[in-house]
DNA sequence: CTATTAATTTAAGCATGCTTAAATTTATGT
DNA sequence: ACATAAATTTAAGCATGCTTAAATTAATAG
């Protein structure tokens, strides 16, 4: 049976993967805050359940099922996310807090319900994915860390990390939002921190905080 | 600590004793469906951290605090059905199920968002008083049970109870809303069974039925 | 290649909130 | 009043999901 823990190790499992870093013990036993026993246990459960596949000292891989769950996990998630900081204005830093609980706690027709509200949005607040009701996700361009981009280029920005309310109130701020314009002036070889232009206005980033903005191409074709 | 299990044994016990009825723990035990051992460990819990007080085999009382936590709880409850009913369009009947999950997965500030989207609303889909956020409840008219009325007068209907989802359906099946009118035509003495009109439309209540109907006055004036 | 370090797993234990079965207390009928 | 029934509590046990500490396996440096 699913429980509320499952999920939340099912959809971290997922996250990992899906950036391309191995599900570890130590790495899940970070990103839940549990000790590296707890992940241990719970990868032998969720093995027997046929949601991940495991082998010990190896790390954990979702099965189709896990795989499953977990996007379902995320799309309510985002849904829920989405509705929040259009029905009720929730500043979009602080939309995942609340999130965060009620993906576990919301029927099917809930969440489908609230999907038809909002006109089956392909995006979420942050520019994350809503996956379907039958668990695809929407095709999109790749995003682009902020770290790899040119200097000299302007880009398109695409996604912000959800899960830091401080540094996204910054973001908005200082104007950064989804699919706004983003101009990389510099970047200093010494910090790798970045030089860049938000509506004219000259900014600096470092490295942590670039690691957490996405971008992708700017055409200007299409944008206004 | 407070904890869901917590949350509702302490909303069992208020909505008890607000109906006049002892909180023993046989009818906790059926109210909450779980066994009166259960029951019995729990009362010990909560009167150890001052929730209720609690003497052996003499049912259990809320004190200040346990009060003040049902209320908040009552609280989250009635304004999520009031919101999923407003917003999404959920049937009366059905936000019941929703609300039972989610009032325990809400911060204060989405509660109080909701509240001031709703308008701060004085009562839910159900005619039930919403508790507001200082805790106390909006003044109104006592419910008459439809049970308790007299035969060939007109009522206004008030309140019906939220947790049968059938009935509900039933109720707006034929017509019978909150505010809408009821005149009372006959009951039987035999069974207590009621015969009632309702937009001009004569229908038969069971006792059983009736028994989740509440009435105020009908007041022509007021109404249009 | 091996010693040391890092990562992971196992073991034992704990809190929560249930269960069933047995014991106890209270209520009821005559 | 007193036997019986009903209600309640106690006792023992279980599943979940954690913890810390010890044991084990894997990775890494020299």
């Amino acid at each position: 049976m699913s429980t509320i823990s499952k999920e939340n190790y099912l959809k971290a499992i997922y996250q990992n993967l899906s950036l391309g870093v191995a599900a570890t013990t130590s790495k899940l036993s970070n990103d839940l805050e549990v000790s590296n026993a707890a992940i241990s246990d719970m990868a032998k459960k969720l093995s027997k359940e046929g949601l991940i596949s495991y082998e010990k000292y190896k790390g954990m891989v979702l099965t189709k099922e896990g795989k499953k769950i977990a996007l379902d996990v995320i799309r309510r998630h985002r849904l829920w996310e989405a509705f929040l900081a259009k029905v009720l204005g929730i500043p979009w830093g602080e939309v995942h807090n609340e999130a965060e609980r009620l993906e576990h706690h919301s029927s099917e027709e809930l969440i489908n319900k609230i999907d038809e509200y909002l006109g089956y949005p392909d995006f979420d607040p942050h520019g994350d994915p809503i996956p379907r009701s039958n668990g695809n996700l929407p095709d999109a361009p790749k995003f682009i860390p902020l770290t790899k981009t040119k200097v000299g280029t302007a880009y398109k920005i695409a996604r912000v990390n959800d899960k830091n309310t401080d540094l996204i109130r910054y973001f908005t701020k200082i104007g950064l939002k989804i699919n706004g314009k983003l101009k990389v002036v510099d970047r200093l070889s010494f910090d790798d921190s970045l030089h860049v232009e938000i509506n004219g206005r000259p900014f600096t980033f470092s490295e942590k905080i670039a690691a957490n903005i996405f971008v992708n191409e700017y055409n200007p074709e299409t944008e206004k």
